[in-house]
DNA sequence: CTGGGGACGGGGCCC
DNA sequence: CGGGCCCCGTCCCCA
Protein backbone atom coordinates (compact mmCIF):
# COMPACT_ATOMS: atom_id res chain seq x y z
CA UNK A 1 0.00 0.00 0.00
CA UNK A 2 3.16 2.24 0.76
CA UNK A 3 4.58 1.01 -2.19
CA UNK A 4 2.03 2.06 -4.18
CA UNK A 5 1.39 5.41 -2.66
CA UNK A 6 4.89 5.99 -3.40
CA UNK A 7 4.85 5.15 -6.92
CA UNK A 8 2.00 7.43 -7.19
CA UNK A 9 3.88 10.55 -5.69
CA UNK A 10 7.03 9.90 -7.79
CA UNK A 11 4.69 9.78 -10.72
CA UNK A 12 3.32 12.46 -10.13
CA UNK A 13 6.32 14.73 -9.01
CA UNK A 14 7.66 13.07 -13.20
CA UNK A 15 4.42 14.36 -14.72
CA UNK A 16 4.56 17.69 -12.99
CA UNK A 17 8.65 18.15 -14.13
CA UNK A 18 6.99 16.73 -17.58
CA UNK A 19 4.75 19.15 -17.89
CA UNK A 20 6.81 22.39 -16.39
CA UNK A 21 9.34 21.36 -18.97
CA UNK A 22 7.01 21.13 -21.55
CA UNK A 23 5.54 24.57 -20.84
CA UNK A 24 9.14 25.96 -20.56
CA UNK A 25 9.71 24.98 -24.47
CA UNK A 26 6.25 26.69 -25.37
CA UNK A 27 6.99 29.73 -23.55
CA UNK A 28 11.18 29.66 -25.48
CA UNK A 29 9.31 28.87 -28.71
CA UNK A 30 6.36 31.87 -28.37
CA UNK A 31 8.73 34.69 -26.90
CA UNK A 32 11.08 33.46 -30.25
CA UNK A 33 7.60 33.63 -32.53
CA UNK A 34 6.60 36.49 -30.58
CA UNK A 35 10.06 38.54 -31.43
CA UNK A 36 9.89 37.33 -34.68
CA UNK A 37 6.07 38.51 -35.38
CA UNK A 38 7.34 42.17 -34.12
CA UNK A 39 10.43 42.39 -36.30
CA UNK A 40 7.97 41.54 -39.16
CA UNK A 41 5.66 43.71 -38.05
CA UNK A 42 7.89 46.66 -37.90
CA UNK A 43 9.86 45.26 -41.56
CA UNK A 44 5.96 45.78 -42.49
CA UNK A 45 5.39 48.80 -41.31
CA UNK A 46 8.68 50.30 -42.92
CA UNK A 47 7.93 49.20 -45.85
CA UNK A 48 4.55 50.57 -45.74
CA UNK A 49 5.64 54.06 -44.80
CA UNK A 50 8.33 54.00 -47.74
CA UNK A 51 5.30 53.11 -49.77
CA UNK A 52 3.10 55.33 -48.81
CA UNK A 53 5.85 58.15 -49.08
CA UNK A 54 6.39 56.98 -52.64
CA UNK A 55 3.06 56.81 -53.77
CA UNK A 56 2.64 60.29 -52.11
CA UNK A 57 5.73 61.59 -54.26
CA UNK A 58 3.85 59.52 -57.29
CA UNK A 59 0.78 61.35 -56.89
CA UNK A 60 2.40 64.70 -56.14
CA UNK A 61 4.70 64.61 -59.02
CA UNK A 62 2.10 64.06 -61.44
CA UNK A 63 -0.24 66.17 -59.93
CA UNK A 64 1.96 68.75 -59.89
CA UNK A 65 3.16 68.33 -63.68
CA UNK A 66 -0.18 68.41 -64.72
CA UNK A 67 -1.72 71.34 -62.59
CA UNK A 68 1.23 73.20 -63.93
CA UNK A 69 0.03 73.38 -67.36
CA UNK A 70 -3.14 74.01 -66.34
CA UNK A 71 -1.79 76.80 -64.64
CA UNK A 72 -0.27 77.46 -67.57
CA UNK A 73 -2.99 78.04 -69.44
CA UNK A 74 -4.72 80.15 -66.21
CA UNK A 75 -6.82 77.84 -65.06
CA UNK A 76 -8.09 79.81 -61.62
CA UNK A 77 -9.31 76.33 -59.63
CA UNK A 78 -5.73 74.72 -61.12
CA UNK A 79 -4.31 77.05 -59.12
CA UNK A 80 -5.83 76.23 -56.12
CA UNK A 81 -5.71 72.59 -56.19
CA UNK A 82 -2.22 73.14 -56.64
CA UNK A 83 -1.84 75.26 -53.45
CA UNK A 84 -3.45 72.71 -51.69
CA UNK A 85 -1.95 70.23 -53.14
CA UNK A 86 1.49 71.90 -51.96
CA UNK A 87 -0.02 72.13 -48.69
CA UNK A 88 0.13 68.14 -48.60
CA UNK A 89 2.94 67.73 -50.09
CA UNK A 90 5.34 69.64 -47.75
CA UNK A 91 3.58 67.88 -44.56
CA UNK A 92 4.16 63.95 -46.66
CA UNK A 93 7.20 63.76 -43.97
CA UNK A 94 4.96 63.20 -41.12
CA UNK A 95 2.02 62.04 -42.91
CA UNK A 96 3.23 58.34 -42.43
CA UNK A 97 1.69 57.99 -38.84
CA UNK A 98 -2.18 57.64 -37.86
CA UNK A 99 -2.68 61.31 -36.28
CA UNK A 100 -1.42 64.74 -37.27
CA UNK A 101 -2.55 67.99 -36.58
CA UNK A 102 -1.83 70.94 -38.53
CA UNK A 103 -1.74 74.39 -36.90
CA UNK A 104 -2.01 77.80 -38.60
CA UNK A 105 0.25 80.53 -37.29
CA UNK A 106 -1.61 83.17 -35.56
CA UNK A 107 -2.01 86.40 -37.01
CA UNK A 108 -2.76 84.84 -41.10
CA UNK A 109 -5.66 84.25 -42.25
CA UNK A 110 -4.65 82.25 -44.60
CA UNK A 111 -2.62 79.43 -45.99
CA UNK A 112 0.79 80.88 -47.69
CA UNK A 113 3.13 78.93 -49.33
CA UNK A 114 6.09 80.20 -47.42
CA UNK A 115 4.61 79.50 -44.08
CA UNK A 116 5.61 76.59 -42.14
CA UNK A 117 3.27 74.04 -41.44
CA UNK A 118 3.87 72.54 -37.92
CA UNK A 119 2.51 69.38 -37.82
CA UNK A 120 2.12 67.36 -34.42
CA UNK A 121 2.30 63.50 -34.84
CA UNK A 122 0.66 61.44 -32.90
CA UNK A 123 0.80 57.96 -32.58
CA UNK A 124 -2.84 57.03 -32.49
CA UNK A 125 -4.11 55.06 -35.48
CA UNK A 126 -7.69 55.56 -34.93
CA UNK A 127 -9.87 54.61 -37.78
CA UNK A 128 -11.83 58.11 -37.13
CA UNK A 129 -10.34 61.44 -37.24
CA UNK A 130 -12.06 64.58 -36.85
CA UNK A 131 -10.51 67.99 -37.92
CA UNK A 132 -12.01 70.63 -36.23
CA UNK A 133 -11.02 73.97 -37.85
CA UNK A 134 -12.06 76.87 -35.66
CA UNK A 135 -11.62 80.56 -36.51
CA UNK A 136 -12.04 83.94 -34.43
CA UNK A 137 -15.19 85.81 -34.51
CA UNK A 138 -15.86 88.49 -36.72
CA UNK A 139 -14.45 91.29 -34.49
CA UNK A 140 -11.21 89.13 -34.21
CA UNK A 141 -11.39 88.67 -37.70
CA UNK A 142 -11.35 92.03 -38.65
CA UNK A 143 -9.00 93.53 -36.00
CA UNK A 144 -6.49 91.04 -37.88
CA UNK A 145 -6.48 88.67 -34.86
CA UNK A 146 -7.57 86.14 -36.48
CA UNK A 147 -6.12 82.88 -35.29
CA UNK A 148 -7.47 79.75 -36.78
CA UNK A 149 -6.41 75.76 -35.73
CA UNK A 150 -6.98 72.91 -37.73
CA UNK A 151 -6.76 70.11 -35.66
CA UNK A 152 -7.34 65.87 -36.08
CA UNK A 153 -8.59 64.61 -33.12
CA UNK A 154 -8.11 60.25 -32.51
CA UNK A 155 -11.22 58.94 -30.95
CA UNK A 156 -11.07 58.40 -27.53
CA UNK A 157 -8.64 61.08 -27.20
CA UNK A 158 -8.75 64.06 -24.82
CA UNK A 159 -9.43 66.90 -27.22
CA UNK A 160 -7.51 68.85 -24.26
CA UNK A 161 -4.30 67.06 -24.67
CA UNK A 162 -4.32 67.89 -28.51
CA UNK A 163 -5.17 71.38 -27.90
CA UNK A 164 -2.41 71.48 -25.63
CA UNK A 165 -0.10 69.73 -28.01
CA UNK A 166 -1.19 71.60 -30.94
CA UNK A 167 -0.31 74.78 -28.73
CA UNK A 168 2.62 74.11 -27.03
CA UNK A 169 4.22 72.25 -29.48
CA UNK A 170 4.44 74.39 -32.20
CA UNK A 171 5.99 77.28 -32.75
CA UNK A 172 4.71 80.54 -33.50
CA UNK A 173 2.23 80.56 -30.87
CA UNK A 174 -0.81 79.12 -31.71
CA UNK A 175 -4.61 80.83 -29.84
CA UNK A 176 -6.06 78.04 -29.22
CA UNK A 177 -9.95 78.44 -28.12
CA UNK A 178 -12.27 76.10 -25.84
CA UNK A 179 -14.52 74.64 -28.16
CA UNK A 180 -17.36 74.27 -26.22
CA UNK A 181 -16.67 77.43 -23.70
CA UNK A 182 -17.21 80.52 -26.39
CA UNK A 183 -20.59 81.38 -26.36
CA UNK A 184 -19.47 83.72 -29.62
CA UNK A 185 -19.87 83.63 -33.09
CA UNK A 186 -17.28 81.66 -34.57
CA UNK A 187 -16.78 79.89 -37.44
CA UNK A 188 -16.14 76.21 -36.91
CA UNK A 189 -16.14 73.76 -39.96
CA UNK A 190 -15.78 70.04 -38.79
CA UNK A 191 -14.93 67.24 -41.15
CA UNK A 192 -14.96 63.31 -40.14
CA UNK A 193 -12.93 61.15 -42.21
CA UNK A 194 -13.89 58.04 -42.14
CA UNK A 195 -10.48 56.31 -42.70
CA UNK A 196 -7.39 58.24 -40.86
CA UNK A 197 -4.72 56.46 -42.68
CA UNK A 198 -3.03 58.61 -45.70
CA UNK A 199 -4.12 56.64 -48.58
CA UNK A 200 -7.48 58.08 -47.20
CA UNK A 201 -6.69 61.51 -47.98
CA UNK A 202 -4.65 60.60 -51.23
CA UNK A 203 -5.94 57.71 -52.74
CA UNK A 204 -3.46 56.46 -55.79
CA UNK A 205 -4.93 54.32 -57.86
CA UNK A 206 -2.53 52.49 -61.23
CA UNK A 207 -3.11 55.49 -63.15
CA UNK A 208 -6.10 57.66 -61.72
CA UNK A 209 -5.16 60.02 -58.61
CA UNK A 210 -8.60 61.40 -57.62
CA UNK A 211 -8.49 64.71 -55.80
CA UNK A 212 -11.50 66.22 -54.30
CA UNK A 213 -11.66 69.79 -52.90
CA UNK A 214 -14.14 71.07 -50.97
CA UNK A 215 -13.94 74.53 -52.50
CA UNK A 216 -16.62 76.72 -50.60
CA UNK A 217 -18.84 78.77 -52.85
CA UNK A 218 -16.73 82.10 -53.41
CA UNK A 219 -18.05 85.12 -53.91
CA UNK A 220 -15.23 87.58 -55.94
CA UNK A 221 -16.68 90.89 -54.80
CA UNK A 222 -16.14 94.37 -56.35
CA UNK A 223 -16.50 95.84 -59.69
CA UNK A 224 -12.81 95.87 -60.41
CA UNK A 225 -12.39 92.24 -59.27
CA UNK A 226 -12.26 90.60 -62.99
CA UNK A 227 -14.39 87.63 -63.40
CA UNK A 228 -11.89 86.62 -66.00
CA UNK A 229 -10.93 83.31 -64.83
CA UNK A 230 -7.28 84.17 -65.85
CA UNK A 231 -6.82 86.96 -63.55
CA UNK A 232 -8.39 84.99 -60.71
CA UNK A 233 -6.29 82.46 -61.32
CA UNK A 234 -3.12 83.93 -61.73
CA UNK A 235 -4.27 86.23 -58.57
CA UNK A 236 -5.05 83.33 -56.61
CA UNK A 237 -1.21 81.65 -57.09
CA UNK A 238 -0.35 83.68 -54.27
CA UNK A 239 -3.28 83.63 -52.37
CA UNK A 240 -3.95 80.97 -50.51
CA UNK A 241 -7.17 80.30 -49.16
CA UNK A 242 -8.67 82.39 -46.71
CA UNK A 243 -10.32 81.42 -43.55
CA UNK A 244 -13.58 82.17 -45.13
CA UNK A 245 -12.81 79.43 -47.59
CA UNK A 246 -11.97 75.96 -47.19
CA UNK A 247 -9.95 73.67 -49.20
CA UNK A 248 -10.09 70.48 -48.05
CA UNK A 249 -9.00 67.54 -49.23
CA UNK A 250 -10.90 63.75 -49.48
CA UNK A 251 -9.67 60.63 -49.89
CA UNK A 252 -12.82 59.14 -50.37
CA UNK A 253 -15.60 61.62 -51.36
CA UNK A 254 -18.63 58.44 -50.92
CA UNK A 255 -17.71 58.29 -46.99
CA UNK A 256 -17.16 61.74 -46.28
CA UNK A 257 -18.74 64.04 -43.92
CA UNK A 258 -18.79 68.11 -43.86
CA UNK A 259 -20.48 69.64 -41.04
CA UNK A 260 -19.95 73.49 -41.16
CA UNK A 261 -22.03 76.19 -39.01
CA UNK A 262 -21.71 79.52 -39.53
CA UNK A 263 -23.11 81.92 -37.11
CA UNK A 264 -21.76 85.25 -38.61
CA UNK A 265 -20.49 86.39 -41.68
CA UNK A 266 -17.09 88.20 -42.48
CA UNK A 267 -15.33 89.89 -44.94
CA UNK A 268 -12.07 88.37 -45.85
CA UNK A 269 -8.80 89.95 -47.29
CA UNK A 270 -5.96 87.81 -47.52
CA UNK A 271 -2.49 89.46 -47.43
CA UNK A 272 -2.16 92.44 -48.89
CA UNK A 273 -3.42 91.46 -52.21
CA UNK A 274 -6.75 93.08 -52.44
CA UNK A 275 -7.81 90.91 -55.52
CA UNK A 276 -8.12 88.08 -53.18
CA UNK A 277 -10.86 89.91 -51.13
CA UNK A 278 -13.74 87.25 -50.74
CA UNK A 279 -16.65 87.82 -48.47
CA UNK A 280 -18.38 84.69 -47.26
CA UNK A 281 -22.17 84.05 -48.47
CA UNK A 282 -24.22 84.04 -45.52
CA UNK A 283 -24.96 87.30 -43.88
CA UNK A 284 -26.28 86.52 -40.50
CA UNK A 285 -29.32 88.77 -40.72
CA UNK A 286 -30.07 87.40 -44.02
CA UNK A 287 -28.93 84.07 -44.45
CA UNK A 288 -29.98 82.24 -40.81
CA UNK A 289 -28.77 79.12 -42.66
CA UNK A 290 -26.39 76.68 -42.04
CA UNK A 291 -23.96 74.53 -44.27
CA UNK A 292 -26.40 71.86 -44.20
CA UNK A 293 -28.76 74.04 -46.37
CA UNK A 294 -25.62 75.40 -48.25
CA UNK A 295 -24.66 72.08 -49.52
CA UNK A 296 -27.88 71.12 -50.34
CA UNK A 297 -29.14 74.15 -52.10
CA UNK A 298 -32.16 73.74 -53.98
CA UNK A 299 -33.17 76.83 -56.37
CA UNK A 300 -34.51 78.40 -53.61
CA UNK A 301 -32.32 78.49 -51.17
CA UNK A 302 -29.39 79.38 -54.38
CA UNK A 303 -31.91 82.53 -54.62
CA UNK A 304 -31.69 83.14 -51.06
CA UNK A 305 -27.91 83.22 -50.60
CA UNK A 306 -27.42 85.20 -53.93
CA UNK A 307 -30.30 87.71 -52.57
CA UNK A 308 -27.82 88.15 -49.53
CA UNK A 309 -25.29 89.78 -51.26
CA UNK A 310 -27.55 92.10 -53.44
CA UNK A 311 -29.41 93.05 -50.68
CA UNK A 312 -26.09 93.63 -48.50
CA UNK A 313 -24.60 96.18 -51.36
CA UNK A 314 -21.96 94.20 -51.55
CA UNK A 315 -22.24 93.98 -55.47
CA UNK A 316 -22.75 97.26 -57.51
CA UNK A 317 -24.55 96.75 -60.70
CA UNK A 318 -21.49 95.57 -62.20
CA UNK A 319 -20.63 92.96 -58.82
CA UNK A 320 -20.27 89.40 -59.92
CA UNK A 321 -20.61 86.36 -58.15
CA UNK A 322 -18.66 83.61 -58.77
CA UNK A 323 -19.74 79.95 -57.29
CA UNK A 324 -17.68 77.26 -57.33
CA UNK A 325 -19.14 74.23 -55.33
CA UNK A 326 -17.66 70.73 -54.62
CA UNK A 327 -15.46 70.01 -57.26
CA UNK A 328 -14.34 66.82 -57.85
CA UNK A 329 -10.51 66.82 -60.23
CA UNK A 330 -10.03 63.79 -62.00
CA UNK A 331 -6.35 63.45 -63.41
CA UNK A 332 -5.97 60.44 -65.66
CA UNK A 333 -2.25 60.52 -66.68
CA UNK A 334 -1.67 63.53 -69.00
CA UNK A 335 -4.99 63.87 -70.14
CA UNK A 336 -6.91 67.03 -69.41
CA UNK A 337 -8.21 68.04 -66.38
CA UNK A 338 -12.08 67.10 -65.82
CA UNK A 339 -14.25 68.81 -63.32
CA UNK A 340 -16.97 67.61 -61.95
CA UNK A 341 -19.41 69.29 -59.49
CA UNK A 342 -21.20 67.16 -57.40
CA UNK A 343 -25.14 67.96 -59.19
CA UNK A 344 -26.43 66.31 -56.09
CA UNK A 345 -25.20 69.40 -53.63
CA UNK A 346 -26.19 71.70 -55.97
CA UNK A 347 -29.08 74.12 -57.38
CA UNK A 348 -29.41 75.10 -60.71
CA UNK A 349 -27.55 78.26 -60.66
CA UNK A 350 -24.73 76.55 -59.37
CA UNK A 351 -25.00 73.32 -62.73
CA UNK A 352 -25.03 76.46 -64.51
CA UNK A 353 -21.41 76.70 -62.83
CA UNK A 354 -20.77 73.02 -63.36
CA UNK A 355 -21.56 73.16 -66.80
CA UNK A 356 -19.50 76.57 -67.32
CA UNK A 357 -16.46 74.68 -66.14
CA UNK A 358 -17.40 71.70 -68.55
CA UNK A 359 -17.34 73.84 -71.20
CA UNK A 360 -14.50 76.16 -71.11
CA UNK A 361 -12.40 73.09 -70.24
CA UNK A 362 -13.71 71.64 -73.53
CA UNK A 363 -13.14 74.48 -75.61
CA UNK A 364 -9.60 75.22 -74.56
CA UNK A 365 -8.32 71.57 -74.88
CA UNK A 366 -10.82 70.29 -78.20
CA UNK A 367 -9.60 72.76 -81.28
CA UNK A 368 -12.40 71.45 -82.77
CA UNK A 369 -15.00 72.50 -80.49
CA UNK A 370 -12.84 75.72 -80.39
CA UNK A 371 -13.09 76.43 -84.28
CA UNK A 372 -17.12 76.69 -83.66
CA UNK A 373 -17.15 77.80 -80.17
CA UNK A 374 -19.44 80.93 -79.43
CA UNK A 375 -16.73 81.38 -76.78
CA UNK A 376 -14.42 82.16 -80.42
CA UNK A 377 -17.10 83.33 -82.30
CA UNK A 378 -18.34 86.24 -79.63
CA UNK A 379 -14.73 86.83 -79.31
CA UNK A 380 -14.19 87.52 -82.66
CA UNK A 381 -17.26 89.73 -83.15
CA UNK A 382 -16.67 92.87 -82.61
CA UNK A 383 -20.41 94.27 -82.15
CA UNK A 384 -20.59 91.67 -79.27
CA UNK A 385 -17.19 91.63 -77.60
CA UNK A 386 -17.15 95.55 -77.31
CA UNK A 387 -20.50 95.26 -75.77
CA UNK A 388 -19.65 92.64 -73.42
CA UNK A 389 -15.86 92.32 -73.57
CA UNK A 390 -13.17 91.77 -70.89
CA UNK A 391 -13.36 94.92 -69.94
CA UNK A 392 -17.12 94.41 -68.15
CA UNK A 393 -16.67 92.02 -65.88
CA UNK A 394 -20.34 91.79 -65.20
CA UNK A 395 -20.71 91.19 -68.99
CA UNK A 396 -18.20 89.08 -68.82
CA UNK A 397 -19.84 86.60 -66.23
CA UNK A 398 -23.03 87.18 -68.28
CA UNK A 399 -21.17 86.01 -71.23
CA UNK A 400 -19.82 82.63 -70.12
CA UNK A 401 -23.14 82.03 -68.17
CA UNK A 402 -24.98 82.19 -71.45
CA UNK A 403 -22.28 80.07 -73.21
CA UNK A 404 -23.06 77.24 -71.00
CA UNK A 405 -27.12 77.74 -70.60
CA UNK A 406 -29.03 74.51 -71.55
CA UNK A 407 -29.92 75.72 -74.69
CA UNK A 408 -27.18 77.19 -75.94
CA UNK A 409 -25.99 74.48 -78.77
CA UNK A 410 -29.46 74.86 -80.13
CA UNK A 411 -29.13 78.68 -80.75
CA UNK A 412 -25.53 79.52 -81.41
CA UNK A 413 -24.27 76.19 -82.48
CA UNK A 414 -26.64 75.72 -84.96
CA UNK A 415 -26.29 79.04 -86.08
CA UNK A 416 -30.37 79.67 -86.67
CA UNK A 417 -30.95 83.39 -87.08
CA UNK A 418 -34.29 83.39 -85.98
CA UNK A 419 -34.89 87.63 -85.51
CA UNK A 420 -31.83 88.69 -86.50
CA UNK A 421 -30.54 92.20 -85.71
CA UNK A 422 -31.06 95.33 -87.14
CA UNK A 423 -30.25 98.73 -87.86
CA UNK A 424 -32.35 100.06 -85.22
CA UNK A 425 -31.39 97.24 -82.47
CA UNK A 426 -27.49 96.22 -83.07
CA UNK A 427 -27.14 94.53 -80.11
CA UNK A 428 -27.47 90.86 -79.97
CA UNK A 429 -28.23 87.94 -77.95
CA UNK A 430 -26.03 85.45 -78.82
CA UNK A 431 -28.55 82.82 -77.47
CA UNK A 432 -32.24 83.70 -78.86
CA UNK A 433 -30.02 86.00 -81.38
CA UNK A 434 -33.13 88.90 -80.53
CA UNK A 435 -31.96 92.26 -81.23
CA UNK A 436 -31.68 95.20 -78.58
CA UNK A 437 -31.44 98.83 -78.85
CA UNK A 438 -28.70 99.20 -76.56
CA UNK A 439 -26.03 97.02 -74.18
CA UNK A 440 -28.12 97.39 -71.04
CA UNK A 441 -31.34 95.54 -72.65
CA UNK A 442 -28.83 93.11 -73.04
CA UNK A 443 -28.01 92.51 -70.16
CA UNK A 444 -31.14 92.30 -68.79
CA UNK A 445 -32.38 90.23 -71.47
CA UNK A 446 -29.75 87.96 -71.32
CA UNK A 447 -31.06 87.44 -67.36
CA UNK A 448 -33.25 85.13 -68.64
CA UNK A 449 -30.96 82.69 -70.26
CA UNK A 450 -28.50 83.43 -67.30
CA UNK A 451 -30.74 83.53 -64.39
CA UNK A 452 -29.16 86.39 -62.92
CA UNK A 453 -31.44 88.44 -60.40
CA UNK A 454 -30.10 91.39 -59.11
CA UNK A 455 -32.90 92.46 -56.95
CA UNK A 456 -33.25 91.43 -53.85
CA UNK A 457 -36.48 91.97 -51.54
CA UNK A 458 -35.17 92.79 -48.15
CA UNK A 459 -38.11 91.55 -46.67
CA UNK A 460 -37.95 88.30 -47.95
CA UNK A 461 -35.71 86.53 -50.37
CA UNK A 462 -37.45 87.02 -53.34
CA UNK A 463 -35.14 87.49 -56.42
CA UNK A 464 -35.76 89.35 -59.57
CA UNK A 465 -34.42 90.48 -62.56
CA UNK A 466 -35.80 93.96 -63.15
CA UNK A 467 -35.77 96.55 -60.70
CA UNK A 468 -39.84 97.07 -61.19
CA UNK A 469 -40.48 93.50 -60.45
CA UNK A 470 -38.81 93.88 -57.01
CA UNK A 471 -40.83 97.23 -56.05
CA UNK A 472 -44.37 95.50 -57.84
CA UNK A 473 -43.43 92.52 -55.22
CA UNK A 474 -42.51 94.67 -52.30
CA UNK A 475 -46.42 95.93 -52.40
CA UNK A 476 -46.77 92.24 -50.49
CA UNK A 477 -45.78 93.12 -47.88
CA UNK A 478 -46.40 96.46 -47.85
CA UNK A 479 -50.12 96.29 -47.93
CA UNK A 480 -50.30 98.68 -50.76
CA UNK A 481 -53.11 98.03 -53.38
CA UNK A 482 -53.05 101.68 -55.65
CA UNK A 483 -55.43 99.76 -58.27
CA UNK A 484 -58.91 100.19 -57.09
CA UNK A 485 -61.94 99.17 -58.54
CA UNK A 486 -64.54 101.66 -59.64
CA UNK A 487 -67.28 99.11 -59.58
CA UNK A 488 -66.91 98.28 -56.03
CA UNK A 489 -64.27 98.34 -53.34
CA UNK A 490 -62.02 96.19 -54.60
CA UNK A 491 -57.97 97.20 -54.50
CA UNK A 492 -55.56 95.31 -55.94
CA UNK A 493 -51.63 95.53 -56.11
CA UNK A 494 -51.13 95.03 -59.48
CA UNK A 495 -53.09 96.53 -62.43
CA UNK A 496 -53.57 93.39 -64.61
CA UNK A 497 -55.37 92.20 -61.46
CA UNK A 498 -57.80 95.07 -61.59
CA UNK A 499 -58.20 94.64 -65.16
CA UNK A 500 -59.19 90.86 -64.93
CA UNK A 501 -61.37 91.90 -62.02
CA UNK A 502 -63.44 93.91 -63.87
CA UNK A 503 -64.49 91.40 -66.30
CA UNK A 504 -66.51 90.87 -63.44
CA UNK A 505 -68.42 93.62 -63.87
CA UNK A 506 -68.75 94.04 -67.75
CA UNK A 507 -69.72 90.36 -68.17
CA UNK A 508 -66.55 89.42 -70.72
CA UNK A 509 -65.17 86.18 -71.27
CA UNK A 510 -63.09 86.09 -73.64
CA UNK A 511 -62.32 82.59 -72.97
CA UNK A 512 -64.21 80.74 -74.47
CA UNK A 513 -63.26 76.39 -74.80
CA UNK A 514 -63.77 75.12 -78.23
CA UNK A 515 -65.44 71.68 -76.83
CA UNK A 516 -68.39 73.07 -75.42
CA UNK A 517 -69.46 76.69 -74.94
CA UNK A 518 -68.49 76.87 -71.99
CA UNK A 519 -67.05 80.87 -71.51
CA UNK A 520 -64.22 81.99 -68.73
CA UNK A 521 -63.10 85.63 -67.57
CA UNK A 522 -59.51 83.68 -66.97
CA UNK A 523 -57.29 82.07 -68.94
CA UNK A 524 -56.40 80.02 -66.03
CA UNK A 525 -59.97 78.80 -65.87
CA UNK A 526 -60.48 77.70 -68.97
CA UNK A 527 -57.12 75.78 -68.97
CA UNK A 528 -59.01 74.21 -66.19
CA UNK A 529 -61.90 73.48 -67.52
CA UNK A 530 -60.76 71.90 -70.70
CA UNK A 531 -59.92 69.13 -68.36
CA UNK A 532 -63.22 68.08 -68.78
CA UNK A 533 -63.07 67.19 -72.02
CA UNK A 534 -60.06 65.11 -71.64
CA UNK A 535 -60.36 60.82 -71.62
CA UNK A 536 -59.96 61.20 -68.10
CA UNK A 537 -63.92 62.76 -67.97
CA UNK A 538 -65.70 59.77 -70.32
CA UNK A 539 -69.48 60.78 -69.59
CA UNK A 540 -70.45 63.58 -71.24
CA UNK A 541 -73.43 65.40 -71.39
CA UNK A 542 -75.51 65.15 -74.35
CA UNK A 543 -77.48 68.41 -74.46
CA UNK A 544 -74.64 70.62 -73.65
CA UNK A 545 -71.61 68.48 -74.13
CA UNK A 546 -70.43 68.64 -70.76
CA UNK A 547 -68.41 65.67 -69.45
CA UNK A 548 -67.88 64.08 -66.35
CA UNK A 549 -66.06 61.86 -64.66
CA UNK A 550 -68.58 59.51 -62.81
CA UNK A 551 -71.87 58.67 -64.67
CA UNK A 552 -73.09 59.61 -61.33
CA UNK A 553 -72.35 63.61 -61.78
CA UNK A 554 -73.56 63.32 -64.98
CA UNK A 555 -77.10 62.13 -64.11
CA UNK A 556 -77.19 64.89 -61.40
CA UNK A 557 -76.14 67.11 -63.94
CA UNK A 558 -78.65 66.55 -66.09
CA UNK A 559 -81.92 66.45 -63.51
CA UNK A 560 -80.69 70.12 -62.75
CA UNK A 561 -79.54 71.48 -66.01
CA UNK A 562 -81.96 69.54 -68.08
CA UNK A 563 -84.45 68.16 -66.14
CA UNK A 564 -83.52 64.55 -67.62
CA UNK A 565 -81.91 61.32 -67.22
C1' DC B 1 -66.93 64.28 -50.18
C1' DT B 2 -65.84 65.49 -54.75
C1' DG B 3 -65.87 68.02 -59.02
C1' DG B 4 -66.23 72.30 -61.29
C1' DG B 5 -66.27 77.22 -61.82
C1' DG B 6 -65.19 82.00 -60.17
C1' DA B 7 -61.89 84.89 -58.44
C1' DC B 8 -57.54 86.52 -56.57
C1' DG B 9 -52.31 86.59 -55.52
C1' DG B 10 -47.83 86.32 -57.17
C1' DG B 11 -44.30 85.99 -60.50
C1' DG B 12 -42.28 85.63 -65.44
C1' DC B 13 -41.72 87.66 -69.66
C1' DC B 14 -42.15 91.01 -73.27
C1' DC B 15 -42.95 95.59 -75.02
C1' DC C 1 -39.70 102.38 -65.44
C1' DG C 2 -44.15 101.02 -66.10
C1' DG C 3 -47.78 98.55 -68.57
C1' DG C 4 -49.62 94.49 -70.32
C1' DC C 5 -50.27 89.75 -70.76
C1' DC C 6 -49.69 85.23 -69.34
C1' DC C 7 -49.14 81.30 -66.25
C1' DC C 8 -49.59 78.91 -62.02
C1' DG C 9 -51.33 78.14 -57.58
C1' DT C 10 -54.78 78.71 -54.32
C1' DC C 11 -59.09 79.72 -52.04
C1' DC C 12 -63.95 79.88 -51.98
C1' DC C 13 -68.44 78.59 -53.26
C1' DC C 14 -71.79 75.70 -55.27
C1' DA C 15 -73.73 71.53 -57.16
Amino acid sequence: MVFHTQIASIMEVLANAAVAEICKVVDDDYAVFRLEMSQSQKENRTLRRKLQLLELKVVRERAERTIRDRVRASRPCSVKILDQYRGMARAEGHLAGGHMSFVKPVGHHAWRDDQPIAIDEGSGTSTQHVIVIESADAEAAGSGGSSLVKQERTEGEDPRDIQTRAAAGVAPPVATEDLTASPQPRTRRSITEVSGMLDAVLKSETDTETLTVMHRRLLHTGSDHRSDPEILGLRRLGCPPAPGLEYLLYGNPNTRTVHSHRDSGYALETGNDPSCSYTTEMDPGNMPLGLETQTDLSRGDWNRYSSSVYSEGCLDKKGEVIVVDEVTVKVEGDAPLTWNVDETHLGEGLSQDRALLDYRESLETNPNIETHSPLHALRDRDLVSTSMGPSDSHGRILFDQVLNSKDQGAQVLGGGATSGGSKDKPFLCMLCNKGFSCLQKVEIHQRVHTGVKPFSCTQCHMRFTEAGKLKRHQRVHTGEKPFSCTQCQMCFAQAGHLKRHQRVHTGEKPYSCPQCHMRFTQAGNLKMHLKVHTGERPFACTHCGKRFSERSYLRIHQLKKHSTL
